[in-house]
RNA sequence: GCGCGCUUAGCUCAGCGGCAGAGCACCGCUUUUACACAGCGGGGGUCGUAGGUUCAAAUCCUACAGCGCGCACCA
């Protein structure tokens, strides 16, 4: 035993500790050796982390995310459970295509100058020298993760899991390609899912519009030229006797000069649809089927053209005539002064709306019709339904399964194509002779042949002889990280780990990610393994700055963890974002609490030092007092205890089943705040200045085993700390295996 | 528009039916050998507003207001 410094110094600890742990082994299941009479000795306690994107670093969401996880395995792997946290990185298609991309910009070219082989090996390049940063960060913040597992979405066995799962699905009748309107955003070049959407709020003009015997009033009305019908509600007494008619319209004619509005007459058809609401604007709406995801459902009710007029660009195509090629921001403005000057134009009112944007680059999404491919839903919604309905995995806290449910009933079918190219290629192969796949609408075939298949079929079916084509498209990235809880663990190949882990116990993640990965893990882990991904998910709070805003690093309001362990110690940092670790509530990013938990580190340091000095360095075993926090009276542990001895003792046993409690309930601050009050308003400020009074050898154990017992509840929260000071006084054991 | 959550001390938040609490900040005293990153003591809140239930409400119910989030809408 060595003496304890006058100083706890955290940047040096935190390096010698976590080296030992590493050494240990003890991150890995394997090394846990079972303990006799232990019941939980032969159970596994698994946890799979959250990929983060390889173009991530550290934020305080994950700092959030993984101390939690870190606490909850810790404290397992304390009780004697074989733990399994796995740490991995998510290849984040669109994310990692943001940041190449700003890149090349730099430079003055984009990704096709660049070409796909090239840009591939750049982000190979990319990911080889970032990739692996943000889980170094991790082990910082002193994550206890089995890194000898650590997984990537792009390793070898994964692609071949996500191709896998491809191919059932596709056999199974679940993956179709089709020509929809879906969400397109022009700077990314890509088709997007409804939930990479964002809205933000925008003042617009909503354009009264006279529409024969109607008056319309769209705020977007250069789609007008892509209108293909009318529709009303059936219900409307107002326009019930157009119904199914044809009616005859004056609009703005596209084939004349660009500088002389003219008129033209067009005819119309008139449907009836529920999707109209009577209530909004006139109650007639035209149906633009190509450029409006409703209008698209609409059209398909009543078999409606599709007349595309708004091309991949955002900018208006040969349909649109002499407004062709214009961007339709531009389009809007002359369309809505040429109607005012052909006197069509009959009102202008302004209007708050929400406007739909690329959630990765921000830009306006236009919606457009194209060959994409789909993900059928209503079955895996039901499986989806299924698993929390009957409790098997549970969504933490209850009320966020309204949520949950509210938006599985109201799924659409999941567009998992990207035309992008970092990511999994779609395991789907075109004839070379019909020019591979077609994708753009107008010159695209739905109904082009095809083959869907893990490798290249040797000899194209379909014209006998050419060496087929892959699609070029990638698939969605939560395509690969709903596979996540059974591929890390090999999957499709039965391995011995998926047998151990699967199903894994817990994961926890913020609101927003609820529809958009847990949901999507609990489908595929019934589809796949006919079980459930996980026991509990639990949804934590959002880190926000202390004024209530969006922590964001474009805004310069991010808090960066790193430096947080840095000048405070990275005990310290969990403390204080476990201290504030409320329920789902968010958090008003407080630093104090941090201030708070390195003040918690000196008294601990300083209480191991009086406990040093009191002792001589003596240790005692703690028999007895295992005994009494099992149950036993302390009478009949220790029949010489006095008053202040029973006040403590009774207090930690309090204590312990309290903490206990909240951890069982993942009610991590409570958890904390309860440990750290008792440690310092009852052991520090009252206990040791009893015993400094004391002579007496109980005193000396009572003092010895309270405190040893605390070090040990803390140890999932204050890890470094706590190690050390074991260490210090029972070198050669590891708190971190100590029996909890 | 629908749904969910929040509103308690200067700040950030616990408490969720029975004398208003913590961290940080503030004021006073104390360098007494674990710790001044401390100890002891203290000031500070009519618990968003208005009703209701109850012997008793910050805590339960209803309405309203403000803030935030999710979903829908954007004709």
């Amino acid at each position: 035993m060595s003496e304890l410094g006058p100083r706890y110094e955290h940047k040096e600890v935190e390096k010698r500790i976590y080296r030992l742990w590493e050494k240990s082994g003890y991150f890995a299941p394997e090394a846990h050796q079972p303990r006799a009479g232990n019941p939980e000795s032969k159970k596994t306690f698994c946890i799979m982390m959250a990929p983060p994107n390889v173009t991530g670093s550290l934020h305080m969401g994950h700092a959030l995310e993984n101390t939690m996880i870190d606490v909850l395995i810790r404290w397992k792997r304390m009780q004697g459970y074989k733990t399994l946290w796995l740490p991995g990185i998510d290849h984040a298609s669109i994310s990692t295509h943001n940041v190449i991309e700003k890149e090349l910009k730099k430079e003055g070219l984009t990704r096709f100058d660049l070409g796909r082989e090239r840009f591939l090996e750049k982000a190979w390049e990319w990911k080889k020298q970032y990739g692996g940063i943000i889980l170094d960060q991790l082990k910082k913040l002193g994550a206890s993760c089995d890194w000898s597992r650590t997984r990537f979405t792009m390793d070898e066995k994964y692609i071949d899991a996500v191709l896998t799962a491809f191919v059932h699905y596709y056999k199974k009748g679940l993956i179709y390609r089709g020509l929809r309107t879906i969400t397109w955003c022009p700077r990314c070049g890509t088709g997007i899912s409804d939930l990479e959407v964002k809205y933000k709020e925008e003042d617009a003009i909503l354009y009264y519009i006279q529409y024969g015997p109607f008056t319309l009033a769209p705020v977007r009305q250069e789609t007008k030229f892509g209108d293909t019908a009318l529709a009303v509600n059936p219900e409307d007494v107002r326009y019930k006797k157009y119904i199914g008619k044809e009616i005859e319209i004056e609009s703005l004619d596209v084939s004349g000069q660009p500088d002389k509005p003219s008129k033209t007459k067009i005819k119309v058809a008139v449907v009836a649809d529920d999707a109209v609401d009577p209530e909004f604007g006139t109650g007639v709406i035209k149906v633009t089927p190509a450029h409006d995801i409703t209008d698209f459902e609409i059209a398909q009710r009543h078999k409606l053209p599709m007349l595309q007029v708004i091309d991949e660009h955002g900018r208006m195509n040969e349909n649109a005539g002499k407004y062709g090629g214009m961007k339709t921001k531009d389009a809007r403005d002359k369309v809505a002064s040429d109607l005012r000057a052909v006197g069509l134009l009959l009102k202008e009112e302004p209007y708050r709306h929400n406007t739909a944007t690329c959630e990765r680059c921000g830009t306006v999404v236009e919606p457009l019709p194209s060959l994409q491919w789909f993900v059928k839903m209503d079955s895996l919604a039901e499986l989806a339904k299924k698993t929390v309905r009957s409790g098997r995995t549970k969504i933490l806290p209850a009320n966020f399964e309204k949520n949950y449910f509210s938006w599985l009933d109201n799924i659409r079918d999941w567009c998992i194509s990207r035309q992008l190219w970092w990511g999994h290629q779609l395991p789907v192969f075109f004839c070379k002779k019909e020019g591979g796949e077609q994708r753009v609408a107008g010159q695209a075939k739905a109904d082009q042949k095809f083959v869907v298949a893990k490798e290249k079929p040797k000899k194209c079916p379909i014209c006998g002889n050419c060496e087929m084509e892959q699609s070029p498209d990638v698939l969605d990235t939560w395509f690969s990280s709903a596979l996540w809880p059974f591929a890390t663990l090999g999957w499709p190949e039965k391995t011995d780990d998926l047998k151990k882990y699967y199903p894994t116990d817990f994961i926890t993640s913020a609101r927003e990610i609820l529809n958009l990965w847990i949901m999507r893990m609990i489908f595929s882990g019934e589809e796949f393994m006919d079980k459930e991904p996980f026991a509990v998910a639990l949804i934590h709070g959002t880190i926000l700055t202390k004024e209530g805003r969006r922590m964001s690093k474009s805004l310069g309001t991010g808090i960066d963890p790193l430096s947080l362990i840095e000048n405070h110690g990275a005990d310290a940092t969990r403390f204080g974002v476990v201290w504030q670790a409320m329920g789902s509530q968010d958090i008003r990013w407080d630093e104090t609490s941090v201030q708070a938990g390195r003040k918690f580190n000196t008294k601990l340091w300083n209480i191991a030092r009086f406990l040093q000095k009191k002792t001589g360095g003596k240790s005692y075993t703690t028999e007895r007092l295992e005994g009494f926090l099992n149950g036993e009276t302390i009478k009949g542990v220790f029949p010489e205890a006095n008053d202040d001895d029973l006040k403590i003792l009774e207090g930690l046993r309090a204590t312990r089943s309290q903490v206990v409690q909240y951890l069982e309930n993942y009610e991590f601050g409570q958890a904390l705040h309860t440990l750290y009050d008792f440690v310092w308003h009852n052991l520090a400020d009252k206990y040791v200045e009893q015993v400094k009074t004391r002579e007496d050898e109980l005193a000396r154990e009572i003092l010895h085993g309270v405190f040893m017992s605390c070090l040990t509840m803390l140890h999932p929260f204050m890890p470094f700390i706590t190690e050390e000071i074991y260490q210090q006084l029972k070198p050669g054991e590891l708190l971190m295996v100590r029996k909890w």
